[in-house]
DNA sequence: TGACAATAGTTGTTTACACGACTATTATGT
DNA sequence: ACATAATAGTCGTGTAAACAACTATTGTCA
């Protein structure tokens, strides 16, 4: 009888998979509280970086659900919440009257500005301890996992 | 004026964060399409996997949550609903009688039992497309990441 | 040994998540 | 051109998450 893992190892992969949501845990529990020292949840901090980076013309709300880190089931709400606050405004489009888009307002841009150097920092002490070689893999090693599409 | 990164491009750790999270959600959204086929949410999953683990002797509650993936804030009503619906069941320690430690049932178990070749075959497809050597590499760098700490 | 701190869980309450059904608008195919 | 499908977003509803305040029990040390 040959096994290529112990009796009662978990295989490679049970054991990749649970260290990598652990990683991804700890890491955004660490950014999490300071976003909402900001008075923000992680998803609307998503929101906002991705109307930033999209610019004045905004972004179907769909296209957010899309580029966002885990897809929100409910953007409707989610950017109801952030409109009430002034982060950003909506506006249906003429052209196609069944989009309605979505852009960062200069409060919002003010917040996250006010924000960007210290997530930085802190994405730097996170990381703070492995060489960048090892950074550079690990990076490499993220986009090959990346490949593997479901379904 | 010298830089290290393009202007505008994001620094690496930045990038290496987002990554680890899109992969992160990426992967467990297939399991937990399968988890919750199989009538669980993945954090009921979650504590199923860890009470087997410990065998007969069953865990006090607050340990449970040390060994989640992530840790939930409201183990009390989370154990609650496993409790009503007989997969666990809980007991008060009369040595501490602060202590509720809680134990697997056999209908918790044999539910596990059948869930646990077709999620070993998943995330083994989750994996398919990388090399055995990536993967140890992999395992590597995400115990490296581990190894950071907190405040 | 008695006050105070620490630990283990529980409970109240507000808010958000998640699933699906629904409306409105535009594209498609015969 | 018209029925049908596809797309974009909204809304109703039950359930669970999140935060803090609370009870009960045990440990500490002055």
């Amino acid at each position: 009888m040959t096994l290529r893992t112990k009796p009662g190892a978990a295989p490679l992969e049970d054991q990749i998979f649970v260290s990598l949501l652990k990683a991804a845990d700890a890491l955004a529990s660490e950014v999490d509280q300071f976003i909402k020292a900001n008075g923000l949840t992680s998803a609307q901090y998503n929101v906002m970086r991705i109307l930033r980076g999209a610019g004045p013309d905004g972004l179907p709300c769909n296209t957010i659900g899309e580029r966002m880190i885990s897809r929100d089931p409910d953007m409707t709400r989610l950017l109801d919440r952030m409109e009430k606050r002034e982060l950003i405004t909506r506006e249906r489009q003429t052209e196609d009257r069944r989009v309605v888009k979505a852009r960062i307002t200069d409060e919002g841009l003010k917040l996250l500005k006010k924000m960007d150097a210290p997530i930085r920092e802190l994405h730097k002490s996170q990381f703070a301890h492995m060489t960048s070689a090892r950074l550079k893999s690990l990076m490499d090693l993220l986009s090959e996992v990346a490949a593997h599409k479901p379904e």
